[in-house]
Parts: C-alpha cells; sequence; structure tokens
DNA sequence: TGTATCGGATACATGAGTGTATCGTAGGGC
DNA sequence: GCCCTACGATACACTCATGTATCCGATACA
C-alpha cells in the first residue's frame, strides 16, 4: 500500500478485482495453496500490478476478511431493519419462527462462500489478530439476531428458552454447521440452502417454548 | 505402501512416529504449509524415511485422518458400552444431562486436537473421498449419542423435544462449535473443556422436555 | 562368519513461487 | 498538445520444497 488517503478510483478498482479473483481462489484451494500469480491471473493482471498494491498474499487475505466481514456484518443489520420498518416483531405470534428463518436465510449463500468463511476460519484458530476481528464479526451478527428475538419475545406472548445471545448463537452455529454438512455432501446450490434453513427450522422451533414433543 | 500384508513391526512403528508428528505440524500450520522435511524432522527421520513409507503428504493425511476417525467414533463406542454396563441408563430422570454431558464430554481433548479437525473438515469440503469418510465418521458419532439419547428416553419419563438423531446432531455440533471458539479466544486446555462442556449442557437442557424458560 | 535384504540416510536435479528492479504506457494537469 | 507521474508489465535472481537415485548399516538367516 502506498498511502492511506490517496486511494484512486483506478486503484480501488484494482485491488476490487484481485480480492474478488482472491475470493474464488482461496475457497477452491485454500490461502497456502493459491499462489499469488493464480489470483493474478483471474484478475486480469500480472504479479506486478499485485506487488503494487499489496506487500504479501497475507495481507490480502486480510483486506478480503474484513470485506467478507463487513458485508456479513451488513446484511444482517439490513435485515433486522427491514423487519423493524414492517413492523412484523409486535405481533409475530405464530409467524415468529418464520421471522427468525428470514434474518438467518441466506439464500444467495453458495457453495464457494461456504469454502471462502471456512478458510477464513481455520486460519483465524492461528491468528490472533484474524481470530479478533472473526469473534468481533460473529458478536455482531448474533447481536443482531438476538435483538431480532428480544423483540419478538417483549412484545408478544411468545416466551423462548433461552436469553437472546445464547438463542441467536445457536441458531447461527446451526445454519453455518448444516451449510458445511451440504457442501461436504455434494449439495447444490438449492439443497444447501433448504438444508440449512431447515436445520435453522428446528432450533427455532426448540428455543420456543411450546414447541412439539417427540 | 510396498505392500499391504507385509508391514513389519518396525515399519509400522515408523509410520506411527510419521502420523504422530504430522498430526502436529498438520494442526500447528496446515496441510499445505507442512513440508515433509518438517514432519520428518518432528519425527526423528529424514525424508528418505517418509518416501519409503508413503507415496505423498496427501496421503499421509489420509491415513492420519482414518486414524483420528477411527478414534473418535472408538472413544464414543466405549462410553456408550461404559454407560450401558453401568445400567445407569434406565433410571436416569435427574441425571439425564449429566448422562449426555459425559458421553460427550472430552476432558482430553485439546487445542492440537481442535486444529486437527477443523484441518480434516476443511479438507474435506474440497475433496469428495475424504468428505465421504468424515461424513461416515460423524454419522457413527451421531449414531452412538443418538443410541443414549434413545435408550434415556425409553426407559424413563424423560421426554426430548427431537428426534434422538436431530438432537444428537445438535449436542456434537455444539460441542464443535464452542470448541473452536473457545481456541480462538487463545483459551487454554481447562477453559477449553469448560467452554464446550457448558454449551453442550446448555443445548441438552434445551432438548429436555421440562427445561426452564427465560 | 558371510551374505542378502530391508529400511532409512544422503546427495542431487528439478520445478515452482516469490520478490524486486526496471521498463513501458495511459491519462490527467496545465 | 506536452510532459509527468501513477500504475501495471516484464524479466530475472533467489529460495525452498519435492522427488528420485544411490548409498550405507543393521538384522536375519544360512
Amino acid at each position: 500500500m502506498t498511502d492511506v488517503a490517496t486511494t484512486s478510483p483506478r486503484r480501488e478498482a484494482t485491488r476490487q478485482k484481485l480480492r474478488d479473483a482472491a475470493a474464488q481462489t482461496f475457497a477452491e484451494v485454500g490461502l497456502d495453496a493459491a499462489s499469488v500469480e493464480a489470483i493474478c491471473e483471474r484478475a486480469g493482471f500480472t504479479r506486478g500490478a499485485f506487488y503494487s498494491n499489496y506487500e504479501t498474499k497475507e495481507e490480502l487475505f486480510l483486506d478480503l476478511a474484513g470485506e467478507v466481514a463487513r458485508e456479513r456484518v451488513g446484511v444482517v443489520r439490513e435485515r433486522v431493519a427491514e423487519l423493524q420498518r414492517e413492523g412484523v416483531l409486535a405481533e409475530a405470534s405464530g409467524r415468529a419462527l418464520e421471522v427468525v428463518g428470514r434474518i438467518v436465510d441466506t439464500s444467495n449463500e453458495d457453495r464457494a462462500g461456504v469454502l471462502l468463511m471456512s478458510e477464513i476460519r481455520i486460519h483465524a484458530l492461528r491468528s490472533p489478530e484474524l481470530a479478533a476481528a472473526y469473534l468481533a464479526q460473529e458478536d455482531e451478527m448474533v447481536a443482531g439476531v438476538a435483538q431480532i428475538i428480544a423483540e419478538i419475545a417483549d412484545g408478544d406472548a411468545l416466551r423462548f428458552r433461552l436469553e437472546p445471545e445464547h438463542a441467536a448463537r445457536m441458531l447461527i452455529t446451526a445454519w453455518e454447521s448444516a451449510s458445511v454438512r451440504a457442501v461436504m455432501a455434494g449439495a447444490d446450490q438449492d439443497e444447501l440452502c433448504r438444508r440449512s434453513n431447515e436445520e435453522v427450522a428446528r432450533v427455532a422451533q426448540l428455543l420456543l417454548e411450546a414447541g412439539p414433543t417427540v
């Protein structure tokens, strides 16, 4: 990076292309197996462009991870705002499950996305810096979902069997693990969404006080 | 591998050392970043020994993954058998939570173990072969835990709010994700166990019909 | 005690990735 | 319309991991 303040539009466009290409490549083969050359080739540049924008491959990875985190948190924020605008929360009695599903739902989640998140996660396990960012991002998502849950539980007769934070974390965990399992089983995108939403619904059901018994 | 039937004790000992060294190394830096040299050095060999026993690093990884899978399934099996021998299941009313906790409990789980499993998981996401093995192993563990749950639910007044398989999967998922989060937060081994067991208890509580409401 | 074989060590050739130093060019300011 | 600078391309030198070919020693067996 040359200068912080001086990032021309052109330069930013180049970096965006590099990030996009990196996202694909990291998802496919992982950070370590991805050569700078491969990323640049996909982005339509040579390595010179890369080293003009980033010091190392790891720096690009961090940049990308930051972008992904911001996007994920952003999506949750938007949905929270959207649900609040619709004023759906106060009278969600029968539809609590649907509302919760809608906020965690990720119909545009795809195979590459799951792989990229997994890649980020495992590197976060080894890098304190990345770990902090990862946990912070997850906490923000949890907070967003928890807020919705709290509002549902607040304005309604519905009771949840866990505090909002724990419930939210459980939903997100369930969704992520279901996604991973789906990808591993070779599911296509539709199947992936179907499965993870199904798992989320199961947990949501469980979280509601008056759920059915087996 | 030279011959399947002809594996002398000495040779098997060498392979075991290589697997152990590989487990540490893969956990620390990942499959791709781990050089054959580094693994051999840790095992107390030179690369010559390695290439005498394995064709590629990936082959060693598969061998190791298989060993890990067998061990994990073995542990669950043992605990199931142990609990059945003790005959604890039929009268587990108040202690259902404890029993469930005991079977999923992994007091010897450590940082390296979590990292290694994560490493195996992400490579399973990219390799159909590994994926099949991974899912099969997970299914076996789920089956083991589900069996216990079914027996508890069967011989007792206790009711669970999900079918045994789904309940079991949820417990295992919760435990794994809690472990990952603990490692990421830099928790030591005690803290790691405490957190994951706590999360398992939370889910178990939730699964029981008469759990408390918040 | 000699010898054959197995298993691991050593040496070397090769290839791939990286980073840097230098070059070429497009685009903007004046 | 000209020059200058930013940005990306090209070329090259260096490092490092890999894999193979060969060597050496110990052990088993006659």
